[in-house]
RNA sequence: GGGCUGGUAGCUCAGGUGGGAGAGCGUUGCCUUCGCAAGGCAGAGGCCGCGGGUUCAAAUCCCGCCCAGUCCA
């Protein structure tokens, strides 16, 4: 570790060892704990730090210009959803993700050096928190100034960070013997080094972190070439302590809360809630058994019971709740984040439904919409996208609330169900098993479950440890990590970029890698971003050779070979092959990735800015992209996009390439540069449709958009929630397509002998009039068994006490069960028989003969097996049926004398 | 990406272990009333999500697909 104490030396900071938690830490003068919570109280509830009482917009706009005025350029917040720039997590978590991996690994420049920024950043993982401690938040915004110094380039380093903050801090009023500099260690996002935690009145304000290594996947560390001052500033808790507020929320949203107040009618009670978080201050809370052990403490403080303490405090902890995770949701839904059940959009949902859950709690009779217009009014006026995004956002809340409406509803049927099947089990406790099931299958927290059950008089226990339980029953599946390969080749140089019409070239056999060809140059695009390689051939000068697939390994294009061509390729390493690429294929291919970035162009005029494409394959058949959008997209809307990218086809643009410096183009045209993917290098191809897209992408594509000729979207579908896929095709796929539905419309109409204009009114009446005529035919065969039921009631016959009846007619199964129903209810007949030359045969047995024990269901069932086959039922109506129909007359006969049987048998033992 | 739950009349849903497709609301007609509300009686309305399979027999069991919901990564 690098010293780094002349400064604070400088200041008058001594380094001292903190009696309490065994930390170094500096400070002036003599002072014997680190300054930080636990080992110091909070000192600032009601008595404010600073002479001055700021907001949070205005502690954020004197933060940016004390940097600005120091030579840092400030820059523009990045979008909490971290997607857009990298693929390795979801939301931006503080201000240095901005510049992971890219900026900080040295690859690519920083956009300003030094710089300053204010960085709305989320973090989830305390979420129960939130509300309760005073000081947790779901986003919170992290004030960083940074500067990235290369070996060539040194901006500065330890000291002069220190001087910035004891400076930042004493310039709001703060009295410097106020401030500890605790040292300590910091790791995260794949980068480590040491740091100081920077502390006033029991709170930390500050982290200064000097990144020097990168840490490998073994653990170790490694020095990097570019040092990072990474600083980061809890503005929230700077306006905290400057308004001594009893907690953090009170200070960094006041108005919203003041609002919530007067909807709720909750008293704000600040002697409660301050002891509150000072005694919160004082712990690391980690879970729920921490928030007990923290509300004991407090009562205990107060001299209340718990019971008092919680009436007091909840309402009020749901507010703070609702105020925090609307902030959470606006920058969330005003950044893009789409509610879904999967990854970000999930994380947003989940902070939606906890939201609704605490306003009903609150017995608020506003929707989350109203108070989530609250919350954007007030952040627009610092932030003004989200202005911007106020409707969007809106839509997003009422069709998210709506949903949520269903899901409980489907869930309280669920556990009624549930509970009326444990009921007739005997059982009076829901088992955990049913109780993770429902959580499971149908998002209901067990808490809800027990308040539904609790109606039913139905106990539930719900374990501690409940979410643990529910992570068990998910075994993770370890995912093994590819060795990576090392190639000893040089970069293959890509031809198609410069001669996108080339079909042939030359070039020198370099070497083979398994059953992979390797060349010193190219013109086979390898498969990437979506599209498929290109296929062709390699002509030795002894013979041709096919290439079937070709891709790329660290820049080093592999063209696949048929492994029985190795040998003879071995003996021609160094020499010269000619090779041509299969040139329909290519412009297939490219027409379909054109069309693609016209589709999203499109989707984005159609639907809205909130359209991301969130995947893509193309293919040379037909090609699909996947959207982000909250709802299904409907026949019209689908029908625009086709036509505005068709037009886009037919106003025939010239494509325009180039290669360009990430941060240079990330700056000229933003993030919706990525809409294809996040793309890896230092500089970056731009491929640009004027006046309709932009994007990053290495695929080839058409010269102008006159080349894809037709655009056909063929269906979509709902890969996930808020994910919606186009599959569509361009070029002759495209007309084919269209050839394929006019076939099937064809077909389908000559099947009715009508024109194709004719088919849905023609289909529609032929389906109507079936459903009729079936019902009809239904309606006459019951008459038609009513009447055969009439002639055949004479040839009933006495079997001892019981009348029986059996016979063949012609009808099928399902007359035959009509009739034997008809006959025994109302026909007055015990015991009915009735078989069809087909082999069916039906039985059915009246009160009376159940009496005496007659079981229809078991006669049919050995009746019909003298057929060859089987049957069953009811005691009371059963069917049955064999092969051999010719038997019939003998399975009646058998049921008659086993009949005779079973009653001979009953009269013997007594029965009459 | 993986797991789980569900899809039955216009709507809300029963139909746990294969064997006659149901209820409530709504709707139509009739009765009761001076009329309405309401009530009584009668009726219409179902490819039981789609396609295969097992079986004498599938709403029910198995496989695939579509749609919806949900949990995990």
């Amino acid at each position: 570790m690098i010293t780094m104490s002349d400064q604070l030396k400088k200041l008058g900071y001594t380094k001292k060892t903190c009696k309490t938690c065994g930390d170094d830490f500096w400070s002036i003068g003599e002072r014997e704990t680190c300054g930080d919570a636990p080992c110091d109280e909070y000192q600032f509830i009601g008595n404010p730090a600073t002479p001055k009482s700021y907001d949070l917009f205005s502690i954020h706009d004197l933060f940016i210009r004390f940097f600005q005025e120091r030579g840092h350029t400030p820059i523009r917040r990045y979008p909490v959803l971290a997607k857009r720039w990298r693929d390795d997590v979801f939301l931006v978590g503080a201000s240095i993700y901005n510049f992971q991996p890219w900026v900080t690994s040295g690859q690519v420049k920083p956009p300003a050096n030094p710089l300053v920024v204010a960085q709305p950043s989320i973090r989830l993982n305390d979420v129960d928190n939130v509300g309760r401690t005073g000081r947790h938040m779901t986003c919170f915004t992290m004030g960083g100034h940074h500067a990235f110094n290369s070996e060539d380039n040194e901006i500065y380093w330890d000291e002069e960070t220190l001087k910035y903050c004891h400076d930042f801090i004493t310039h709001l009023g703060i009295d410097e013997k106020e401030i500890t500099f605790i040292e300590s260690w910091w790791e995260g996002g794949g980068n480590a080094g040491p740091c100081y935690e920077v502390c006033v009145r029991g709170v930390e304000l500050a982290t200064l972190v000097f990144i020097q290594y990168r840490t490998l996947p073994g653990g170790k560390k490694e020095e990097i070439p570019l040092k990072i001052v990474d600083t980061g500033y809890g503005l929230e808790r700077f306006a905290w302590i400057s308004q001594g507020t009893p907690t953090a929320y009170d200070a960094s949203f006041g108005p919203v809360i003041k609002q919530l107040q007067k909807m709720a009618g909750v008293e704000l009670n600040h002697h409660i809630l301050g002891e509150n978080a000072q005694v919160a201050g004082m712990m690391d809370i980690e879970d729920i058994a921490d928030l007990k052990t923290l509300r004991s403490r407090v009562a205990e403080r107060l001299g209340i019971t718990l019971k008092e303490l919680k009436e007091a405090t909840e309402p009020m902890e749901a507010i703070y709740v609702i105020a925090d995770h609307t902030r959470c949701l606006a920058f969330m839904l005003a950044d893009g984040v789409i509610p879904s059940n999967v990854k970000e959009g999930y994380l947003a949902r989940l902070i939606l439904r906890r939201t609704i859950r605490f306003i009903k709690k609150l017995g608020i009779k506003e929707s989350l919409g109203d108070i989530m217009n609250i919350q954007l009014n007030f952040l627009s006026q610092t932030y003004p996208e989200i202005r911007n995004h106020q409707e969007h956002i809106l839509r997003v809340i009422e069709l998210e609330e709506k949903r949520y409406q269903k899901t409980i509803h489907k869930g309280r049927q669920m556990v009624k169900k549930t509970v009326k099947y444990l009921k007739k089990d005997n059982k009076d406790e829901m088992p955990l098993e049913t109780l993770i099931k429902l959580y499971d299958s149908q998002g209901l927290p067990p808490d809800t479950v027990e308040e539904i059950a609790l109606d039913l008089d139905f106990t539930v226990n719900v374990p501690d440890n409940f979410y643990t339980l529910v992570a068990a029953e998910h075994s993770e599946e370890e995912v093994e990590e590819e060795a990576p390969v090392k190639l000893d080749f040089p970069e293959t140089s890509l031809l198609f970029y410069d001669e996108p019409q080339e079909t042939e070239f030359s070039a020198r056999f370099l070497g083979l890698y398994e059953n992979n060809v390797i060349l010193d140059r190219t013109l086979f695009y390898p498969e990437g971003g979506g599209q498929p390689s290109d296929v062709g051939f390699l002509d030795t000068g002894e013979e041709k050779i096919r290439v079937l697939h070709v891709e790329k390994l660290d820049g080093i294009v592999l063209h696949k070979v048929k492994e029985e061509k190795l040998e003879k390729l071995k003996r021609r390493i160094g020499s010269s092959f000619k090779g041509s690429i299969d040139w329909n294929r290519r412009i297939s291919l490219a027409r379909n990735h054109t069309a693609t970035h016209l589709l999203v162009a499109a989707a984005r005029k159609v639907l809205g800015d909130h359209i991301w494409q969130a995947g893509a394959q193309k293919g040379v058949k037909k090609s699909r992209i996947d959207l982000s959008h909250y709802q299904r997209i409907s026949q019209e809307e689908l029908d625009e996009i086709e036509l505005m990218a068709n037009r886009w086809v037919m106003d025939n643009i010239p494509l325009e390439t180039q290669w360009m410096d990430r941060t240079e183009a990330e700056k000229k045209y933003g993030f919706i540069l990525y809409q294809g993917g996040v793309v890896p290098g230092t500089s970056i191809r731009v491929v640009q449709i004027p006046g309709v897209d932009v994007q990053a992408c290495a695929g080839t594509h058409c010269d102008y958009t006159g080349q894809i000729g037709l655009i056909k979207v063929n269906r979509t579908e709902r890969i996930q929630d808020g994910v919606e896929r186009l599959e569509f095709s361009a070029g002759e796929a495209a007309v084919e397509s269209i050839q394929t539905n006019d076939a099937l419309l064809q077909e389908s109409a000559a099947v009715f002998k009508v024109e194709v204009n004719q088919l849905p009114k023609t289909s529609e009446r032929f389906f109507t009039e079936w459903k009729s005529f079936k019902n009809e035919v239904k309606r006459l065969q019951g008459q038609i068994a009513k009447l055969k039921t009439e002639s055949l009631i004479k040839e009933t016959e006495q079997i001892n006490s019981l009348s029986f009846l059996s016979d063949t007619v012609e009808a099928d199964i399902g007359e035959l069960v009509k009739m034997v129903t008809q006959l025994t209810d109302d026909g007055g007949v015990d015991v009915v028989v009735l078989g069809n030359t087909e082999g069916k045969i039906a039985g059915a047995a009246s009160t009376k003969a159940l009496d005496r024990e007659i079981k229809i269901n078991e006669i049919i069932k050995e009746a019909a097996q003298i057929m060859g086959g089987g049957g069953g039922g009811k005691p009371n109506l059963a069917q049955g049926a064999g092969r051999y129909n010719d038997k019939i007359q003998e399975a009646l006969e058998f049921v008659r004398e086993n009949l005779k049987d079973k009653l001979a048998q009953k009269n013997l033992n007594g029965f009459s």
